[in-house]
This record gives C-alpha cells, sequence and structure tokens, in this order.
RNA sequence: GGAGCGGUAGUUCAGUUGGUUAGAAUGCCUGCCUGUCACGCAGGAGGUCGCGGGUUCGAGUCCCGUCCGUUCCGCCA
C-alpha cells in the first residue's frame, strides 16, 4: 500500500496513529542531526521530521533524497511543539516522524524550481508542462477549471437541459475563421474539417426536437495565436427551441451570477440584474464592443460644436460626415508629455491620425488651443463637464475609428490610473450588433456574426442591409467577452434574404449548407443559442492573464506543442496513403 | 504580413561613457549544524554574453545582418 491519506488529509487528532503517505520532495531541510522534509501531492503538502537515535535508517535516507524524488514515508503522527505551527499549510499543527522511508523514485535536478512561485519562461514551462503543473499556480487553476465546469454541467441538468456530443470530423463550410483540414483516406481528395463550434449540429438538433441542449464542446480555429486565443478552446455550447433573446440570457445570467457566488465570492457583482447596452451605445458611450464597467470614463460626442470651427482637422472630418468625439479624464492635467505621447501612440494603431487634447488648468493648455474662439472652448468644455485638474482628449474620424481610436485611449488610460477595482465584477450585456459590415477586401458586405442570425426586421433588412441589426448579443465580463449568441433564422425566405445580401447563389448556398438549409425545410423551430468561452472565463475567476494559465497543455504562440513537439513530419508512407503531396519549398 | 520590446550562469535578472579576471539572487555539489519550515553557516562547480559580420588598440556594451522569444495590429463569420 502506497499510502493511507494523502498530504492534506493528517490533523492534530490523527496525533498518535501510524500512517502511509507517498509523494514528492518538495523541501528539504538538513540540521545535521535531524533533517525535515516537506512532501507534497495535489492534496497539500506535510512534513515529515527524522529521529536519528530511535530510526537510524531512516534518518540516513531522509539524508539522500533531493527535490522531486518520489517517497513512500512511513512513521508516526506527532503534534509539533508549541509554537511551531506552520500556518501555510493545513497540516500545520502537525507532522510525521519518519520510521521507514522507501524512495519510490529519483528525478533529475528540474529546470526551474517547482517550490518557487518565481515567473519562468513560457517558452520553458511549456517544455516541461507536467513540472510547471506540479506548481501552485498552475495546479490551483487547472482544480479550479476542473470545479467551474462540473458546477456548470450540474446548472444546465438542474435546469433540464441535456449534454449531447457532437463530432469532431465534419464538413467544411467555408466561411469566417480558417478551418484546420483532415485529408479523408477513403475519400482521395476529400478532406474533414474540425468544427470551429458545434453551431451547425446543435441547430439540427433543435430540429430534431432536442430541445435545452448543451455541451463542453471543444472548438478549433487555425488563426493566429494571442492571449486569448488559442488553436483549440473549449466553450460551453448552447442552444434551445421557442425561445426569444430574453429566455437565453436568462439562463445565462443566472448561472454566471451562481458561479461567480461560488467561486469569487469575494467579488462584488456591480449591477443586478446585468446591464444591457445596444452595440451603438457601447461604441458611442465606451468606444468599444465589450465596455469595462468597472469604470466611468464616458466618451462624449461634440461633432456639433466643432462643425463650424477653425480647426481644419476637425472641421474637415465634420464635413465628411464623420465624428468628433472627447474624452474627459479627471485628474488627467497631470499626465506628462511622455504619457500623452503614449496614448496617442495607442489612439494611432487603431488607425486615428492623432490625438488632440486641451489641459484644464487655470490657464488652458493645448496645442489646439488657437484655432479655437473662446465661446466654442467653453462650451465643448461644459459639455464634456471638465474641471479644473482634468485633461481632455479628442478623436476625429468615421464614426467608428473616432469611437474605437478613443476606447482604447480610454482602457489605456484606465490600466495607468488603475481605475478598475480589482474586487469588482461588471458584468454587462451588449446586443443588437448590426447584421452586416463592410468587406473591406471586396467591398461587399460580410456578416458580422454567422449567416444563420436572424435579423430583428427581415423586411428593413432587404430594404437596407447595411442598417439592419441582428438578434445577437454578447456578454462582458470586466471588458472581456465571455460569451455570445443570437436568435437563429429558421424559415427560408429569411435566409436567402441574407444569402443574397452576402452574394451567395443559390448554387453556392446548396453546396455549402445544403445539409442544414434542406433540415430546416422539415419544420425547423424558432431556436437560438449561446456559446461561452471557457478559457476565458476561467481566466478571470483565476485572476490570470492569459488563457494559457488555465488550460494543463496549451499551444505556444506559433500553435506548437513544445511538450509533445507537436506539429511533426510524418513518414512519407502515412502521408501518401492519404493522397496527400508534401511541398515545403526551402 | 506589419510594429514595439527582449535574448548574459540550470532559473530570474544586473552589467555605468566601449576599458583589467562578466556579477547578484536562487538552484546544484561538498562540509558543518538536533526544531526548521524561503532553515542557517562555510566552501565549490557552473558562461560560445543567441548567431554571423563590421567599427575600434579594445565590444556583453556601438553599427549591419540573421535567428529565436514576447506583446500588439492585421486575422479571429
Amino acid at each position: 500500500m502506497y499510502r493511507t491519506h494523502t498530504c492534506n488529509d493528517l490533523r492534530a487528532s490523527d496525533v498518535g496513529s501510524e500512517v502511509t503517505l507517498s509523494g514528492w520532495v518538495h523541501r528539504r531541510r538538513d540540521h545535521g542531526g535531524v533533517i525535515f522534509i516537506d512532501i507534497r501531492d495535489r492534496y497539500g503538502v506535510t512534513q515529515i521530521v527524522s529521529d536519528p537515535e530511535k530510526f537510524a535508517e531512516a534518518h540516513a535516507n531522509m539524508d539522500k533524497v533531493r527535490s522531486e524524488f518520489v517517497v513512500k514515508i512511513t512513521g508516526e503522527v506527532s503534534a509539533r511543539p508549541e509554537g511551531q505551527h506552520n500556518k501555510n499549510h493545513d497540516s500545520g499543527e502537525i507532522e510525521l516522524v519518519v520510521k521507514e522511508l522507501e524512495i519510490l523514485n529519483t528525478s533529475l535536478t528540474p529546470p526551474f524550481e517547482i517550490d518557487q512561485e518565481k515567473e519562468v519562461g513560457e517558452e520553458l514551462r511549456l517544455t516541461y508542462r507536467y513540472l510547471d503543473l506540479r506548481r501552485g499556480r498552475m495546479k490551483n487553476n487547472i482544480i479550479l477549471r476542473s470545479k467551474m465546469v462540473k458546477f456548470i454541467r450540474d446548472f444546465m441538468f438542474e435546469d433540464d437541459f441535456i449534454e449531447i456530443e457532437t463530432p469532431i470530423l465534419i464538413k467544411g463550410t467555408p466561411e469566417g475563421s480558417r478551418e484546420f483540414l483532415v485529408p479523408a483516406r477513403l475519400h482521395p481528395g476529400n478532406f474533414y474539417v474540425l468544427p470551429q463550434s458545434p453551431q451547425q449540429l446543435k441547430q439540427l438538433l433543435m430540429v430534431a426536437g432536442m430541445d435545452k441542449y448543451f455541451q463542453i464542446a471543444r472548438c478549433f480555429r487555425d488563426e493566429d495565436q494571442r492571449g486569448d486565443r488559442q488553436p483549440e478552446f473549449t466553450q460551453l455550447d448552447v442552444e434551445m427551441s421557442f425561445v426569444v433573446q430574453e429566455d437565453v440570457m436568462k439562463v445565462s445570467e443566472k448561472c454566471l451570477i451562481e458561479i461567480t457566488e461560488k467561486f469569487a465570492p469575494d467579488k462584488k457583482i456591480q449591477a443586478k440584474p446585468f446591464p444591457v447596452l445596444t452595440y451603438h451605445e457601447a461604441m458611442n458611450d465606451y468606444g468599444i464592443d465589450r465596455p469595462d464597467l468597472r469604470y466611468e470614463l464616458k466618451l462624449t460626442d461634440v461633432t456639433d460644436l466643432v462643425k463650424d470651427c477653425g480647426f481644419t482637422v476637425f472641421r474637415s472630418v465634420c464635413d465628411a460626415g464623420g465624428t468628433v468625439k472627447a474624452l474627459r479624464v479627471p485628474g488627467g492635467a497631470k499626465f506628462s508629455r511622455k504619457e500623452i505621447d503614449e496614448f496617442t501612440e495607442v489612439a494611432k494603431i487603431y488607425k486615428a491620425k492623432g490625438l488632440a487634447y486641451i489641459v484644464v488648468e487655470e490657464e488652458l493648455r493645448s496645442p489646439i488651443l488657437k484655432f479655437f474662439k473662446d465661446e466654442e472652448i467653453k462650451s465643448i468644455l461644459e459639455s464634456v463637464g471638465a474641471e479644473t485638474g482634468d485633461i481632455v482628449f479628442f478623436s476625429a474620424d468615421k464614426w467608428h475609428v473616432a469611437c474605437e481610436a478613443l476606447g482604447y485611449v480610454r482602457v489605456a488610460i484606465a490600466k495607468k490610473m488603475e481605475l478598475a477595482d480589482e474586487n469588482e465584477f461588471a458584468f454587462c450585456w451588449v446586443k443588437d450588433f448590426p447584421m452586416f459590415e463592410e468587406d473591406e477586401e471586396t467591398g461587399g458586405l460580410a456578416a458580422v456574426h454567422h449567416p444563420f442570425t436572424a435579423p430583428h426586421d427581415a423586411d428593413e433588412m432587404a430594404k437596407e442591409p447595411a442598417k439592419s441589426l441582428a438578434k445577437a448579443y454578447d456578454v462582458i465580463l470586466n471588458g472581456n467577452e465571455i460569451g455570445g449568441g443570437s436568435i437563429r433564422i429558421h424559415d427560408e425566405p429569411t435566409q436567402k434574404k441574407v444569402f443574397d445580401i452576402l452574394g451567395i447563389n443559390n448554387e453556392d448556398a446548396e453546396r455549402r449548407f445544403g445539409h442544414i438549409l434542406k433540415a430546416f425545410r422539415y419544420g425547423a423551430p424558432p431556436h437560438g443559442g449561446i456559446a461561452w468561452g471557457i478559457d476565458r472565463l476561467v481566466m478571470l475567476f483565476a485572476g490570470e492573464p492569459n488563457i494559457r494559465e488555465v488550460i494543463a497543455f496549451p499551444k505556444d504562440q506559433k500553435a506548437r506543442d513544445l511538450m509533445l513537439g507537436a506539429p511533426s513530419q510524418m513518414p512519407d508512407k502515412q502521408v501518401e496513403e492519404l493522397h496527400i503531396k508534401v511541398n515545403v519549398e526551402e
């Protein structure tokens, strides 16, 4: 028998009993006459102490062990001397006096210290992920993730949802993100693809009458990496029949509140029910479609106030039908020139041509002051509510650019001034996204969400597609999109109108989406759903800066698995069977 | 595809204006130590300063190229 208890089981009440523990040598403290080691498993840490007089052989073995050796220890639980309890460990009131120590396995010296929480380069951590996972940070994150997923599952079952697995090898429907291809050995020249999400399958499940479906689903996208993006990721996928937007949102909101109360009890939920913003409001007020509502800093539209001003940059934007937005930052007059330049760089990343500003002090300071009449400045400052000690930033461009550039300046300022309350969870919904956006490559329209998203009004959409709004909604937590969904189109005429607008002809539609269009002719119910990014959600609950910290075996920036060495070359024979020719240019 | 930042001991980093033998902490090894818990003390090993070229009497430091890492933009229906 390897163990009678884990390394986090023993307490003062166990004093006197003989037990066996197994685990890794976490730390070793050799005092010559007496040796302490801490042994660790995923449950915790227990201190082992040698008694060289009574158990000389065990003491000698204690001398041999090194970091990360795997050991089995039998001994008697003993109370620690008065005043020597260790509050850092749950087992800190006791220790184990070793009678027998067996080395189950030795270990090389680890490439980084496992018993310390200091930063280690991620490349190294991912190469030795199995060692990284032994460290407290990753261990806690992975356990938190497991518990949160179980909680979500239980919640969904409780609400009468059923969990259904959908296939990983599916049909490619070129549209949206790049798919991973899998060559079909039995069908030369043909490919399966890995699902970007179970989107189409869950809609088919609604046609099948499987109302209230959910799945913890793995999704695959062959796009470049980011801190919150991986080539494979996990989402909570939900679909319901005979529902309107509010029905879907209600289920998600209830679950998010409960999961917060359970796993982040110290976080204050800013507002219940969650505030609901339209996409237009979000962009207009915060310059971003996923606003962080933990801080205010709203944008103000000053287009009307500057449309006749003497500042050519502003006036020409207004003349061209553009927008001038202002951002008042209380206390921002203290920003240095260097800081203002940094914010200007942020604005430029998001396509703004510059970032104008007025420092509001006894004497106004601004490079653009000379272009304005006194009463114009006065009305601008009044409209944004500027007070002495503030700074007001301006962006001028097409509406979207003006809002977005200043929106990201807002985020950068909040970060610099530490405006976000770390103890707060600010959830909100953003809805009424546009159905379509301009495709810069083709000049035509592209679906903002996916081509099955229902419009608010199909007739209006047919008349003015660029202005039509979708029954789509995102759920936001502290400025992060943690989920998104929509009501789907369930009738053929509406679907056809959407395809028309997207420039997909009947033939294309049949080839790409024939399976789903056919199914919808057999009585598709009104339906809709939502998908949460599980990785992002756990990331936020764990207080981590990127989703790799909550994924056991993530890919690196170049989509590699550094531990496994994937992707890798394959034997010619295996490749030939797939009717694939590898053509790598040197 | 583009931009910023970085690459020095196993690890995390410092390294001044270009100047002698490239340092610290931690880890590792050896010795001492009977109550520590980030144990302590003494000693030791450990370096292609990413790579290549250039400037210079002299380059970790300056210049050019290149590779790698990292963050962001593009991309992500």
